[in-house]
DNA sequence: CCAATTAAGACTAAATAGGTCTACTATTTT
DNA sequence: AAAATAGTAGACCTATTTAGTCTTAATTGG
C-alpha cells in the first residue's frame, strides 16, 4: 500500500482549494466544508492539524478564519505530510534517528527514503493546485 | 508515516538471510525462524504470501522448503513491496486506474508516485544483504 | 504407511485511523 | 457589556486494518 492517510488527502483537497484563490482571503470552516462536501467536523480537525503544522495560520474570533502561512509555490507535498503524519519514513529503519537493531537492511532505507523525500520536496502546492 | 507494515519488513529480514547463502540451499519455515528469532507461525505466514508472489518457489513435502524465485541480484525492492501488499500508490489518485473522483491534484501523485516506484526498483535484494 | 513440510484460510486480539462531540477561548459587532 | 461567530483542545466511540495464531488439508521422501 504506501498510502498517505485519509486525514491528509483531505488536507490537500483543502490547501489546493485555499491556494487557487486570492491568498488573503480568510477561509473558515464552514464555507470550506460548504464547497468541498466533506463535514464540518472533520475540515475544521484538519485545519487545526494543518495550524499546528504551521501550514496554515489562524484568526480568531468573529470574521476569522484560515490563510496559508506562506506563498503556495513554497509550500512542499512532504511538508504538509510531514505536518500531518510526522517525519516521513518507510521504516523505522529509515527514520533519521536511524534503526535501534541495526539491521543489515538498514543503510540501502535510508537510500530509498531519501529519493522518497527528494520526489514529495519537488512538488509544490502551487504545482498541484494546477492540475 | 508512509511506512511498510511488519509483515513486508519481515519478509525483507527474511529474504536478505537468504540471499546471504547458497541460492540453491532449501529454506524451511523452521530453521528461519530459529535463525531469525520471528515465531514460527509469522514466519510461515510471511513465506507462504512471498511464494504466491512470485518471490520465492515452494517445495513440498518431507525435505522440503523455499528458495529465491531467480537471483537476488533480479529481484527488487518494488517488487518485494507489491507482493506483499499489492500495487505501490501513495493515494488512490497514484494507482495505475486512475481517481475516480478526477480530483485536480491527481496528476502530480501520479509524478510522485513514478519517483517513489524508480527509487524502489533501483534497490535490489542483493544490494540489500550486502548492507 | 509415516513423518515432515508447505498450503489455505479461519479466527482473535491489538493497533490505528476516522469521525464526532463537548467545553473553552478569542474576536468582532451591536 | 453582551451576543454572535469562529477557532482550540482534547476526549471519545466506532470502524478498519494489521498482527499473530491455530486448524485442517495436501504433498513428498523414505
Amino acid at each position: 500500500m504506501l498510502r498517505i492517510t485519509k486525514i491528509t488527502d483531505y488536507g490537500f483537497i483543502l490547501l489546493a482549494h485555499m491556494a487557487n484563490q486570492d491568498q488573503e482571503l480568510l477561509h473558515n470552516a464552514k464555507d470550506l466544508s460548504a464547497a468541498i462536501g466533506i463535514p464540518l467536523p472533520t475540515v475544521s480537525k484538519v485545519l487545526k492539524i494543518l495550524t499546528q503544522g504551521g501550514i496554515l495560520k489562524s484568526h480568531q474570533g468573529s470574521k476569522g478564519g484560515y490563510t496559508l502561512g506562506k506563498p503556495a509555490a513554497e509550500i512542499t507535498a512532504a511538508e504538509i505530510i510531514e505536518a500531518v503524519e510526522g517525519p516521513v519514513a518507510i521504516t523505522d529503519c529509515s527514520s533519521a534517528e536511524g534503526c535501534e537493531r541495526n539491521c543489515v537492511v538498514s543503510s540501502s532505507w535510508q537510500q530509498v527514503n531519501t529519493a522518497v523525500i527528494g520526489a514529495l520536496s519537488g512538488l509544490t502546492l502551487d504545482d498541484m493546485s494546477h492540475g
